[in-house]
DNA sequence: TCAATAGTTCAACACATCCGAACTATTGCT
DNA sequence: AGCAATAGTTCGGATGTGTTGAACTATTGA
């Protein structure tokens, strides 16, 4: 936990890292519920369903090297949050072209939770 | 040669799937290749580098499943085509958005040959 | 100080990818 | 028709990647 986080500089995000972190149905689902609470928004444990820790400590790994999320410690847990508006400079639309297929292709994203 | 090509239906593409296979960066040079001709253009031997015939034939075949393409025997070649149509309807503004996104972080696809 | 909570790291197994070699199908030449 | 050349597929083995339980580290709160 000492260990801080590596997030990527805006310059160094690749579109086929953010891809290939988003073709994961599990990943998609995590930056869905983010996506779902306003876009700068956090959330802890917005883990899909009842997934290992490990596993879900490896796809957020993969988010933030793929510069989608932003991860920061609070106490013992980690808030992460959404680096949308640097994407969307980079990226333009990428991302809300995304998350709009999902809306079409999934049910909804539930927003349970506060 | 002689087993047909498999298309996944409209309905059976899904987001992930798609996603996939655009985060790789040889096929994602395939589709912008394709899509750099116009939309529903054809290219024989649209690869990339001098990348092996086995691994090309493998990376068509992903394209094919996710519903990215479709591929037709002309003689001893497969003519490959782009379903951006069909895309458009069910994911709009998906493709369209990576495509930009591609031409913002590589130089350019060169559009050689013919 | 100690238990509980939140998350990371490690190692092992399973699964996917890559590519050379062998194979199949089609064309065009003679 | 036969045969070489071309285009692509399939197979198998090496190599790489993803998943997860077990052990570990940090922080909070009693």
């Amino acid at each position: 936990m000492q260990r801080p986080f590596v997030h990527p500089a805006l310059e160094d995000i690749t579109l086929e890292s953010v891809l290939y972190a988003l073709a994961d149905p599990t990943r998609l689902a995590i930056i869905r519920k983010l996506a779902s609470r306003g876009c700068p928004t956090n959330c802890q444990t917005a883990a899909p369903d009842n997934l290992p820790k490990s596993t879900q400590s490896h796809h957020y790994q993969v988010l933030r090297e793929a510069g989608l999320i932003r991860s920061e410690r609070k106490g013992t847990e980690v808030v992460n949050t959404l680096r949308c508006t640097e994407i969307e400079g980079k990226f333009p639309g990428l991302v809300p072209a995304i998350m709009h297929a999902a809306n079409l292709s999934l049910p909804v994203c539930t927003g349970d939770k506060s």
